[in-house]
DNA sequence: GTGAAAGCGCTAACAG
DNA sequence: CTGTTAGCGCTTTCAC
């Protein structure tokens, strides 16, 4: 194996040159850095990593905890994996994988061992066991997703207020005067700070502001639960022509429960859904929907994290804009209604 | 930080005492490795990775490299990088992802950087060029895969002539008589000893043993060169009633193709795929099927790996069983015919 | 069965 | 702008 003091011999300088020449923590002549670049690549020199890491006390790698199982919506996953480990190489870090199911412990061990320094920790829920964790470990993190404590937490996420926002101004725009927005069951409501009622404010505000009356409902995961919502929605709501789908798992019954009421769409009524690409280009009718724009979270995730590292500030929370992409679901409303 | 001196003076032995008790590479007294144990509890004490690696050459870590964008077929790859990362913990190792982008200088790079101890190459290409450099590496590796020339790699996969056999046993049981393959375009074929010309052999084979009428059609991708095989194959073949199609990319035209030419799957034509288990479920009549076995490859890769890291001996060829999973596509052949 | 001590290859003061 | 030197925390001979 070929070694720092093996390259420094051959250029004719000291291991220390060759350091700081590959770290750029020192000004070097011109002349000797090309020298020691010259020696690098005719010994075809690579500093071994677990003795960087020792010395510097930092492993270029960071820990990646992701949900390696959820047989749903793997596209997101992957794409959002991709991403941070191409955005972390721009920025000389390795990634290492952890599964969800490694937990607590596992955080703790890639902490502990000093094997990475950092974490990007994705899929956290609104009560999520690893958040305490994460405020002690002492190296620095990033969430993927909002829990309902946030306090010194790096977290990043889709902006579901301005996603209210934007299906309001789609439906809106539309020619559509009176929306309903179909969100999370009511104990996630009653919960805390969520992306639910974060959606739900960006709705109401944008309904208020074009004019337009709205309702917000919660609704149950089930096909019963969804049949109900809908049936009590088109009773009490005689003139509603688009609804807002906030909830993955109810949307699938919703869509047929509407349906099964006689209400076509988009010919009767639009539905804008908040939900992946991929569930939104498959459904029988395809979905005019806002994602979460996966890639782009893991960049600026790999981003905030590589901030923190440089003991950089970074905001506590970061909301990324919605991007509504059109379908089948949504028309204009037919103005002889 | 606690480091191996904390614990040592903690449990009035000498740092390598400690060294010992964790590596288990001498004998300690069962009175010392209790005390031992009990102050690593006491003092929380993580070995530092870097400082292991540096000492030991060995970071306990191994590389996975996989193609993190390919649109397809993504649950298959999820399913084994998490066979991949739980079976390399159960056998104290992390994993480092790397992207195939990375190619041959990602492997370059965390080999001679010493980041980790091994390489598990995913989607390994008939001719690849990561091979050459993988045979020069000097360090262990496992394929995923079978490259045109295997010599010297350790390489697993599917049993394709096993797989051959297995979908003709099937279509055998259930009464067929006249059987096709329908396989990789012509130049698969040609270019050498690919799984394609192991299903091929596997499948004539069977078809002989159970005194079928067989025949093995390759097949280009695209809905024209489809059409046109399956009007070839039915004008041919009268009396076939049965078909296993080894050919993703053509698969969904040649269902097509043959429900334009009036057969009804399974009623005139019983159809078993090899293909991923997400698109034989997810076809508009539900496949018959042999689907990569993702989660025991991944384990199995894991396992090779760590024997060859143990210095063990591997075979150089590892062929998965195939597993037939029945769905609505096959049906027993029609006596009145 | 246990200890002492010499590195593993690199970084980062400190010194000029 | 460059060199000298003292570790980083652990493993592993070698010695008892």
């Amino acid at each position: 194996m070929v070694k720092i003091t093996d390259v420094a011999r051959h250029a004719g300088v000291s291991p220390s040159t060759v350091s700081y020449a590959l770290s750029g923590n020192r000004s070097i002549s011109q002349a000797t850095r090309q020298r020691i670049e010259e020696s690098i690549k005719a010994l075809g020199y690579r500093p071994h990593a677990g003795a960087r890491a020792l010395a510097s006390s930092r492993s270029n790698v960071v820990a990646l905890m992701m949900p390696l199982r959820s047989g749903i919506h793997m596209p997101v996953q992957m794409q959002f994996a991709a991403s941070v480990v191409t955005m972390a190489r721009t920025h000389d870090h390795d990634v290492l994988l952890l599964t969800q199911e490694e937990g607590e412990d596992g955080l703790r061990r890639v902490a502990g061992t000093a094997l990475v320094d950092g974490l990007i920790v994705m899929d956290v829920q609104l009560d999520d066991a690893r958040t305490p964790l994460l405020r002690t470990l002492g190296l620095p993190s990033v969430l993927i997703g909002f829990p309902a404590e946030a306090d010194g937490l790096t977290c990043i996420d889709l902006d579901f207020t301005a996603t209210g926002e934007a299906c309001v101004r789609h439906l809106a725009q539309l020619g559509h005067r009176c929306v309903a927005l179909l969100g999370s069951p009511p104990e996630v409501y009653a919960r805390g700070t969520g992306f639910a009622r974060r959606t739900a404010a960006g709705f109401t505000a944008a309904a208020h502001r074009y004019g337009m009356s709205s309702t917000v409902l919660p609704c149950e995961p089930g096909r019963a639960a969804a049949r109900e919502t809908a049936d009590r929605l088109l009773r009490e709501l005689p003139g509603l022509t688009g609804v807002v789908v906030h909830n993955e798992p109810a949307l699938g019954p919703l869509l047929e429960a509407f349906q099964h009421s006689g209400m076509r769409i988009p010919d009767d009524l639009s539905v804008v859904a908040v939900c992946p690409d991929e569930l939104a280009e498959n459904a029988a009718v395809p979905l005019s929907s806002v994602a979460i724009p996966a890639a782009e979270v893991g960049e600026r995730a790999v981003e905030l994290l590589m901030a923190k590292l440089n003991d950089g500030e970074v905001p506590d929370a970061t909301l990324l804009p919605p991007r509504l992409t059109r379908r089948a679901s949504t028309a204009p409303r037919d103005a002889s209604e």
